[in-house]
RNA sequence: GGGCGGUUAGCUCAGCUGGUUAGAGCACCUGCUUUACACGCAGGGGGUCACUGGUUCGAAUCCAGUACCGCCCA
């Protein structure tokens, strides 16, 4: 013990995890002890890893989610479960390629001038390196996931589901090609899901454009909020109800600069109340118009390139970026009087979830799962309660997400991703192969004709597959049989659409049954201004930091201590602190628990109920019901609750009142026997119920106590998981304690605002109501004499105040310090009229109540008792206290 | 526009089935080299529970409305 001790302590006493953390996982790697044993005859829980995307660095999200889960594993772990974490990471298409073309044009060269072989060689160099960087991480902040099965989304296992899933629903006609509006990333160069889209409020105006009637000198004003896109226009279009235009329809317009003649028509979708009640129709460029169109088949014309500048179709405008060319299209107009007026409007746009460009609705050729049928399961699974969210609420987010479920845009305009299992014939005749197609698969046309998609899957659809896959489906594997469906999935509330709804939805499919139960809905890390964490901010913390200065622990308890259940934490840099702390004090009790033990073996697994005193069973009684509070919580999946639960235990009950008590009166004295064991037995179960939260000082703990540093076979971390024992739950007991508790500290309050030294002892004189009370404090007096300072005590129902001393009214009992030459008349007197007044205030609240006929009539009896009770207390303790003041006055 | 959260001490939060003297941590004030811990110990100050109504013998808690903050969807 104390050589250990001397490495794990600094100069100062505290601990140091430095010193223990990295040793004790490599310990627990090298045991194999991660891994998930398909063949173990134990129940199973499984978890698989919200995966990363590869450009990721590890932020605090990532913290507190993999926390989580790695409490979730730990716990059942000890529990006898058998567990398995599977790790992983996402290719994540888009952002990957971004990254990738950055660094290649910092380079002078482009994806296009590599050509795709070379882009894609030089972008897997990249992802999979940052994939091992933020997998390493996820082991400094302690995660036992079972790194032999560490999957990435690319993995060849991996794409063989994702090609067979893309056939599978191409076969039943659930994925299809549409001709569409999709939303269209000009930065990112590629189409985008709507779930890919985040919308967001800008300062902008609109405009009013005058469209000349043809042969007439009269115009309609139609308002846009963007004006650039009336080079597409091909109509005009009023509400079928509004008589003020009803004239014109049928008749045509003239589109200003263009001087294209366009038809006016008459259609619902028109807002007579929006703008000037004339809306321009451009198909090709938003979605609404396209349905107008297709109403009235209009002509759909594109103007815009990939990148977000003008085609040939803007005429002079052309090659432009889309904003220049708002600006010079505007000028032009108001040079030709056709810009009526310019409003300020606030406009809500869509941007793009990767780069937070704004995305321009674009008409193209793309690959869409149809999604409703899919739907059905996925609804039917939270109606029943076979897949529940925690905290509940979210459930409502996915229903409505899923009852109003739309097609699901899948190509990608990219290259990094899996690309799209699609050949296509001169003719137009589809073949599905991740492959080029053998003769056999296409017969009737030669293979080498054929010519595959350009395009990738999104990203989502092969992580929708994620809790299947990385077990290995389509195969029929052990691990699949053993393991699956997993237990629960943890996640931040911003993915719940893009990835949990779908995961939901493609293991209905797939494996017929949900792939999870439960899933856990973390808040999102906030500054301490309570804006959210973000690398554009800047404003993150960096979780490896915080390991470094304060160790993987604090880290760990902290950020579950800060992140209140089912709300965002705030989170600054001394949130840490609390954690340091808190691993400290723990380190610190064990270190005493162990130095009193001098070197005997403690007795761990249970307790010698005959030889308990009052506060050993009082202790038992204490852990019993955290015990049982902490299950609730986790049942609950009420992490913060738990850990706080425990946290309170531990500094409160444990250090600062059960370990005080058995100290001995005198600094060279042994414990009691019984305590120190029930001391060892309270502390060996705090570590097993903290091991889940702070893995690493719980296990060097358990090991030192073990004394088994050297036997690597020793590990806490199969448990048993405490249990909860009713046996030793005493309220009465508890209530025995209070009392104790109150006398003791009423003597400090009255000791420290007396400005007593605390090295000066005095005599301590209890007047008690009952003789019980005064039993108590007899018989228990050696336990507390140095908690409060006592030489002797004096107790009984017709205990004497002596002369000149302080005096205090608790329930039961008044209690008198003498303490000639340090009372200031004053300072005493102030103390009992404060108390005084405080009681009074309470005496007549409760009055009132037992006054009111309606509360004595309707108030159940035992609230009625209960105030009876108190009444009769305020009453008593203010006689005492009133005729401790009238002596004071007479001194 | 629709939906979902939130509003309790200076700050971050508990307070779950209505009856508590409304709690905790941090911060603040006072004292302390007390036999593990100053990353500590002991004591203390600090709150019209956002607002307005309602239900009830009784509301921080339940209901309705209002205001403000945040998120999601359109």
């Amino acid at each position: 013990m104390s050589n250990i001790n001397k490495s794990e302590t600094s100069k100062s006493g505290a601990y140091s995890p430095a010193d223990v953390e990295a040793t004790l996982y490599q310990r627990w790697d090298d045991a194999g002890l991660f891994k998930g044993d398909p063949n173990s005859e134990k129940k199973p829980y499984s978890i698989v890893i919200p995966p990363p995307n590869v450009t990721d660095v590890l932020h605090l999200g990532h913290a507190l989610n993999t926390t989580i889960q790695d409490i979730l594993i730990r716990r059942h772990r000890m529990d006898n479960y058998e567990t398995l974490w599977i790790p992983g990471a996402d290719h994540a298409g888009i952002a990957t390629q971004v990254v990738v073309e950055k660094k290649v044009a910092a380079e002078g060269t482009t994806r296009r001038e590599m050509g795709r072989e070379k882009f894609l060689e030089r972008t897997s160099e990249w992802a999979y390196g940052n994939k091992d960087k933020i997998l390493n991480q996820l082991r400094t902040i302690g995660c036992s996931c079972d790194w032999t099965k560490t999957r990435f989304t690319l993995d060849e296992d991996l794409s063989k589901a994702v090609a067979k899933v893309f056939k599978h629903l191409y076969d039943k006609g659930w994925i299809y090609r549409g001709h569409r509006i999709v939303n269209w990333c000009p930065s990112c160069q590629t189409s985008l899901s709507d779930d890919e889209v985040e919308h967001k409020d800008f300062d902008s105006h609109l405009w009013y454009i005058k469209y000349k009637l043809k042969g007439s000198d009269e115009y309609l004003t139609v308002a846009t909020t963007r004006p650039e896109t009336m080079l597409g226009d091909t109509a005009l279009a009023i509400s079928p109800k509004d008589t003020r235009y009803k004239k014109y329809v049928g008749k045509t317009v003239i589109l200003p600069i263009l001087e294209r003649e366009i038809p006016i028509v008459a259609d619902s979708y028109v807002d007579p109340e929006f703008g000037t009640g004339v809306v321009k129709v451009t198909p090709a460029h938003d979605p609404n118009d396209f349905e107008i169109g297709k109403r009235h088949d209009l002509e759909e014309i594109n103007i815009l390139n990939t990148d977000g500048s003008l085609n040939e179709n803007a005429g002079k405008f052309k090659g432009l970026d889309r904003y220049e060319c708002r600006k010079q299209l505007i000028e032009e107009l108001k040079k030709k009087e056709q810009l009526e007026k310019i409003e300020p409007h606030q406009l809500s746009a869509g941007t793009c979830y990767r780069c937070h460009n704004v995305v321009e609705p674009y008409l193209s050729d793309q690959w869409f799962v149809k999604m409703s049928e899919l739907a059905v399961p996925a609804i039917e699974a939270v109606k029943s309660g076979k897949l529940k969210f925690h905290p509940h609420y979210w459930s409502k987010t996915y229903m409505h997400w899923m009852e109003n479920i739309r097609d699901w845009c899948i190509s990608r305009q990219l290259w990094w991703g899996h690309r799209i299992p699609v050949w296509y014939a001169e003719d137009g005749t589809i073949f599905i192969s991740t492959t080029r197609p053998t003769e056999e698969e296409c017969p009737g046309y030669d293979p080498k004709t054929l010519v595959q998609d350009e395009d990738v899957l999104d990203t989502w659809f092969s992580s929708w597959l994620w809790p299947f896959s990385t077990m290995g489906w389509p195969e029929k594997t052990p691990l699949l049989e053993k393991f699956y469906p997993t237990k629960v999935l943890s996640t931040g509330s911003e993915i719940i659409f893009l990835w949990v709804a779908r995961m939901v939805m493609a293991s209905y499919e797939f494996m017929g049954e949900a792939p999870f139960s439960d899933v856990y809905i973390h808040g999102t890390v906030r500054d301490a201004n309570g804006v959210k964490m973000s690398k554009s901010l800047g404003n993150g913390i960096n979780p490896l930091e915080i390991t470094e200065k304060y160790g993987t622990d604090a880290l760990r308890i902290s950020i579950v201590l800060a992140t209140p259940d089912g709300q965002d934490p705030w989170i600054s840099k001394n949130t840490f602190e609390i954690g340091r702390n808190f691993v400290n004090k723990l380190h610190q009790v064990s270190r005493f628990v162990m130095m009193r033990l001098d070197g005997k073996k403690p007795v761990t697994d249970h307790v010698d109920k005959n030889d308990l005193v009052l506060f050993d069973r009082w202790i038992l009684s204490r852990l019993n019901r955290t015990i049982e509070a902490v299950d609730n919580a986790f049942d609950q999946y009420r992490l913060s609750t738990a850990s706080k639960t425990l946290y309170n235990f531990v500094w409160n009950d444990f250090c600062s009142w059960y370990i005080e008590l058995i100290k001995p009166d005198q600094p060279g004295e042994n414990i009691r026997t019984g305590s120190l064991n029930v001391a060892t037995y309270v502390l060996h179960q705090i570590i097993r119920l903290l091991h889940p939260f702070i893995p690493f000082v719980t296990e060097n703990i358990y090991l030192t106590m073990e004394d088994a540093k050297e036997n690597t076979s020793k590990t806490i971390s199969y448990g048993p998981w405490p249990k909860p024992e009713e046996q030793f739950i005493n309220e009465e007991l508890e209530k025995s304690l209070e009392q104790i508790q109150a006398v003791i500290t009423a003597v400090r309050s009255v000791r420290s605002e007396l400005n007593v030294p605390p090295g000066k002892k005095s005599d301590l004189y209890i007047r008690v109501d009952d003789t019980a009370f005064g039993e108590l404090l007899t018989s228990h007096i050696e336990y507390f004499r140095s908690l409060v300072r006592v030489k002797n005590l004096f107790v009984g129902t017709d205990t004497k105040k002596p002369a000149l001393s302080a005096s205090t009214v608790i329930s039961g009992a008044e209690i008198f310090i003498p303490l000639a030459g340090l009372i200031d008349v004053e300072t005493e007197k102030k103390r009992l009229e404060k108390d005084l007044a405080n009681l009074k205030t309470q005496l007549v609240k409760v009055s009132k109540k037992l006054a009111n006929a309606d509360f004595l009539s309707r108030a159940p009896e035992d609230v009625i008792e209960r105030e009876k009770g108190k009444k009769t207390d305020y009453q008593n303790r203010i006689e005492k206290l009133n005729k401790n003041l009238e002596q004071i006055l007479g001194w």
